[in-house]
DNA sequence: CTGGTAAGAAGTGCATGCACTTCGTGCGGA
DNA sequence: TCCGCACGAAGTGCATGCACTTCTTACCAG
């Protein structure tokens, strides 16, 4: 059913992102498409799609490279996010449907439950990165605007790429969980001004918990490692 | 000495960006290759690129169609387009060399040049939009930011696309060529601040003329007809 | 021992062939 | 006359083969 060309892509994205193929790190065809199982003809195709994404680098003759993300600097990338998705939020209070709140209330609940679990201990990270991009990725089709889901989709891998998500503090982390929350009453009661605020305070908030953060500040909740990035952050694009 | 595949994807881009082909147009990989002198398969890998960057539309087993941006309004690009374009002048205004603002007056020049010919004539729109574009492409490369030059490029896209070049009249014109010069002494300044709050009013003033621009104005200057849009207007993208 | 070079290996760029899907067309039945 | 269906054409998806470029390495000159 799925073509094998859109599993390569899928595939390869879903590594890049992981930090499972490093910036630097060679993507011979031949090698990815043993691996995948498929020929060479269809990890072309992905790794065309994968450049104009802007993930990898393709020299003539020379094969692809998962791109070198070090040029950039953060707070480039929350410079465009703001009004970007500040935008989205304005579109998504204007256009939601009742159902499309509690789809959006539910994702919340999901990364509030998340970051602060039942039992009290400590946050389960790979489930509030999920859940917070899918709130994101919901927010964003809610918007229904293909340039803004192109923009956005982009720096998302910026942001996703350059792997800074040492540390987000107790508190970065429930101001987050309140944004998200405050969000989807701005969304139900199709404020798009109090929407777009509201996220473009989430935006800058994450900001400063990612740049100025100290990773090594008391309670500071960290990866468990420096190479380790969050998983599950590939679904959902929302093309 | 340069790739079929570039070429293929070049020549579909200025077609697309141009015109010739217009929004909703099959484009098939056979006629295609036909047409371009090589096979299908360069031309299945431009066409994976042209969908990645947002310009064609790919369905399994049914192929390509240029994509139509009816959906996305001038005003969600303009908004976003505002703090990167004034990002990147902040940018470029702290990087550039004296040469770069040698290279970057000679620009404005030409396009000032294009606006006033010297017999005292009408405008060469196609020279005041190749001009226009090599500016604003030269001050996105000073920058040096690869999301940044990703994500204006995709507006940009967006922008050409629905092609709403009816109507620049006099003043908005001569705003758009004192903009530029001014941009030009706030990057030769080495002053971030005003080169991209500049920027920003380039931006903004466009935008009022497009969006506001009733184009059957008295003094308006149009194109020769409206599904003639601006020449030449697909070179240098500063990938 | 070091630097340059040429042959081989490895890998990419493109063309071509085949299987399968989709669309258009004509035929038969109601 | 109109609807349903099957058959054929056209086109896409993928695999494979060949030419050419790039990188590696071993060899030879100095």
């Amino acid at each position: 059913m799925t073509m094998s060309s859109d599993r390569a892509f899928e595939a390869l994205r879903a590594d890049i992102l992981r930090g499972r193929h490093r910036p630097g790190l060679r993507l011979g065809e031949v090698g990815l498409a043993r691996e995948l199982g498929m020929s060479r003809t269809p990890v072309r195709e992905a790794l065309r799609r994968l450049a104009a994404a802007g993930l990898v680098e393709l020299n003539a003759n020379r094969g692809a490279r998962v791109v070198e993300p070090a040029a950039d600097d953060l707070n480039t990338v929350f410079v465009l996010r703001a009004p970007a998705e500040g935008l989205a939020a304005r579109a998504a209070a204007l256009s939601a449907t009742d159902e499309d709140g509690e789809e959006l209330q539910r994702l919340a609940l999901a990364v509030a439950a998340a970051a602060r679990p039942a039992g009290g201990g400590p946050p389960d990270l790979d489930a509030v990165y999920l859940h917070n991009r899918e709130f994101h990725d919901l927010m964003l089709s809610l918007a229904r605007s293909a340039s803004l889901a192109q923009v956005i989709a982009g720096l998302v891998h910026s942001t996703v790429l350059m792997r800074t998500y040492r540390a987000f503090d107790e508190d970065a982390m429930h101001r987050s969980v309140a944004h998200h929350l405050e969000l989807v009453a701005a969304v139900r009661a199709h404020d798009p001004d109090w929407a777009e605020s509201v996220m473009r305070s989430h935006l800058f908030s994450a900001r400063a918990a990612l740049l100025g953060g100290r990773g090594d500040a008391p309670h500071a909740i960290t990866h468990t490692g420096p190479p380790a990035p969050a998983e599950d952050l590939t679904e959902g694009e929302t093309a």
